[in-house]
Order: structure tokens, then C-alpha cells, then sequence
DNA sequence: CGCGGCATCCGTAAAAGTACGGATGCCCCA
DNA sequence: TGGGGCATCCGTACTTTTACGGATGCCGCG
């Protein structure tokens, strides 16, 4: 075995779930050079922690009550600008992946991903480097071609902020109305973002939206 | 350490993350009378080991793809009738806990419920009791006693078989049209179905019935 | 500067959903 | 056997959403 005496991972932990904690502490129990220097169950446990701790590599999960994984992220990079994130979550969703590595996080890996993958990225983004589970990676590649040889095709997508708003906003259950009242513009102008966001989506029903938005993360299921 | 010699529990795992599965069996590491003989990734695979292996006890959990956890523990009651199922989740939802209490299980527990917790239970339902975790047990009471004196108060709900079915089409995306060609009922007939649903849950629109539809583990997000 | 993308606004029409009001037949159970 | 709950059906009216067609001004980028 090699290991260079002082070079251990110091991490943190961040899920709100403590079966997962264990999980994972039970991986990494065997990996010597890995070592779990704090815990938190939500976000604002997390931001504390990592000011505290300024860990290494924080291993976030991004579906938690309250605080969004993506607001988290942002906060936990002033918190503790060395540390590198590594995000972890359960549902594969491209617009998470890309919101969430263009916030910084130095890899991507699933609940569902071997235990030892999960090592893995830490190890990975650790040294510097990247980690991206296969499935997240994919949404990286197709928006780096995208976006270098940006000729024709187009046909790809990402909404505008206001329409990320809105798309809130409806798998809230809000109307058109209600939607518009709240983010102070016409009621007809929600109605074409709505239009825009099914077009860009492709898909033509609330349901359906609605459910995108849960596994986006916009919203909550609670 | 008193442990009565033949005694183990022999156990089988299911959950579709892998990391749930580490973190079960990192709590169990240190039980030395429970044992865990399997494991299985999907519904399917379950009752394929759940058959073979005739467990003592059965972790399930509820919120998997493909086959739902509700049809998971019905196959599983004749797939090895004498396992006690123990369910196992995410989410907070009263009609679950009913459902599935209903089909037999013995016991409910949350995944954020604390790992002692969880052994608790196991040790509980093997014994022949039963363990609801807190936030289970107080839908179950409601139930209870609403069941018990059923004179006035009646604010109390339950859809029916069908109406379960329709709402799972709408979170689905499905229109009342389509709905209705699936169920072979008329439009009609669904949209009547649809209005006693919102009725029941007092849920007005079609953003807020999906997200109960997947907390309730109707529909799946994928 | 021009061009593309975005946010904002508008009209119209058809489709879908929401909200009332009713009805029938079935089945279980007191 | 009678009442209650359920599934099924119906009409009518209103609201909301979806889909199509447009428009303007702003801003960044080549």
C-alpha cells in the first residue's frame, strides 16, 4: 500500500439522510487515506462546518429539504473556498450536472453509483482533478460540443433565468395569474415563457413539468 | 452479550442504491445477531431471492423504479409469506403508510430515521411485533381511531382503486381523454374521478396532485 | 453596427381542466 | 332491506392552459 503519511482527505459530509452517511462511512472506512472530519444534515449545517473545517472535499448531496443543493453549493464556495465539491445525488438530470459544475463542483456522482466509484471521485477531485459519473458526463460532453462549434443544430436548449423562475413557479401549482402577481409581470408574458419552456423541454404537460422541475431540484416535494 | 446461539435474523436488503445498501449493512456490522443473507437492487430481483432465501425479514424499499415498492410487497407476501416485510423510505406520506400497512407490513421506517432506529425495527418485526417509526405510527393512529368511531367528523379520505388509478395517469401527464381511453371508462367518468380526488385531498391543481402522486410513490420521477 | 437571443407584450382560438348541478346501478353491512 | 359508499355516467358554465400568429426594446458579441 502506498501512502504518503500526511496527505489524508479530510472530508465532509453533507446528506440528510444518516443511512447514506453510514454508507458511505462504511466505504470509506477501509480507505486509510481518507478521513470524514465532520457531518452535516443540511445546508446550513454544511456552510458552518465548512467554515470551520475547511475541509478538503465536501461530499454534497443536492435533493435536501430547505436550502437547494444548488444554493448550498454557491454558499459553500465562499464558505470554504478550497474546498473542492463534489456533488451527489440520486437523479440523473442534465440541467442539475450543468448548473451545478458551472458553480464550481469538481465532479458528479450518483446514489447509484458503486461505493467505490464514489471513492474514486473523491481521490479524483482531490488531486486536482475531475470526476464525472459516466451518466453526468455525458450532459457535459454534449454541452462542451455544443457550445465550441456553435454552427447550425441549435436545436439544444436551456432556459433564461426568468423562465427557470416561472417553470418554479408552475410545478408549485401556481397559475398564470398567480405566477404573474408574483414575479410582477403580465399575465400574457407568463403565458409565452410557459410556451418557450414547453418548446425548449419538450414537454407539453404541468405534469410532466412538474416533475422535471422536482428532478431539477427547482422544487421541493415537501 | 447475551445471543440465544440459532437465533440470527437472516435478512434481505432492498434498495436500489447502492450507498443505502453500505450504509444498512455498516449498522448491522457490529449487530451480531442479525445477518444479512441478501441483497437485491429492484422489485424484480426481490422476489426472485425473497423465493430462495425465504428471509426472516425484508428491508424494502418503497420508492424504486420500474416495479412500484406497493406492488414489490404484495408479490412478496406470496413469494415468501413467512418474511416480515419492513418498509422503508423517504418520504413522509400517510397514504403509503396506510396502503402498505394494509398489505401487511409489519413495520415503517424513514430513511432519515437514525440507523439504531432501523435495527430496532428489524429486531422488533422478527420477534413478531411491529415498528412504526413515529411519523408512520401517527397516520396510523389517525386511521385507527377514525376507523374505530366512525360517527360524524368524516373529513377523512382515502381514494378509491380508481381514483388511484386516474391520479397516477394525471401525474403521468396523460390527459382526462387519454385517461379514459387507458381505463376504457368515458372522459366524462375521469374527469368526475378527477374532481372527487381533489375533493378528497383538498389539491387543486394538476402541479400539486403530481407531487403527492410521487411522494405517495404512484409515479416515479424518471 | 447588425444580428441573435432574451424579456416583454399582444390577439385569437381551440383544447383542457375546474366547478357546479344532477343521475343510476352495485355491493356491503347493519 | 335500506342506507351508504362507490363507480359510472351526464349537462352546463367558467377558467385556464395550450398553440398559433405576431410585435418591441435591450444587450452582448463579432
Amino acid at each position: 500500500m502506498k501512502d504518503r503519511a500526511h496527505s489524508k482527505i479530510r472530508l465532509l459530509l453533507v446528506d440528510d439522510h444518516p443511512v447514506v452517511r453510514e454508507g458511505i462511512k462504511f466505504s470509506l472506512a477501509k480507505k486509510r487515506n481518507i478521513d470524514i472530519v465532520g457531518e452535516a444534515s443540511d445546508g446550513k449545517q454544511a456552510i458552518r462546518k465548512a467554515k470551520k473545517l475547511s475541509p478538503d472535499v465536501i461530499l454534497l448531496d443536492i435533493n435536501m429539504p430547505r436550502v437547494s443543493g444548488l444554493e448550498a453549493a454557491r454558499r459553500l464556495r465562499s464558505a470554504s473556498p478550497k474546498s473542492k465539491i463534489l456533488a451527489f445525488t440520486m437523479h440523473d438530470s442534465k440541467e442539475y450536472v450543468l448548473r451545478i459544475s458551472r458553480l464550481g463542483a469538481k465532479g458528479y456522482v450518483f446514489k447509484d453509483d458503486s461505493p467505490a466509484d464514489v471513492v474514486r471521485a473523491i481521490e479524483a477531485v482531490h488531486k486536482g482533478g475531475v470526476y464525472f459519473s459516466p451518466r453526468a458526463s455525458k450532459h457535459i460532453l454534449k454541452e462542451y460540443v455544443r457550445a465550441t462549434m456553435n454552427t447550425e443544430d441549435s436545436t439544444i436548449l436551456g432556459l433564461s433565468q426568468q423562465e427557470y423562475e416561472v417553470l418554479r413557479c408552475i410545478a408549485s401549482g401556481l397559475s398564470s395569474k398567480e405566477i404573474a402577481a408574483q414575479l410582477k409581470v403580465s399575465a400574457r408574458t407568463v403565458d409565452t415563457h410557459r410556451e418557450h419552456i414547453m418548446e425548449k423541454l419538450d414537454i407539453r404537460t404541468v405534469a410532466g413539468l412538474t416533475r422535471y422541475a422536482i428532478r431539477e431540484g427547482l422544487v421541493t416535494l415537501e
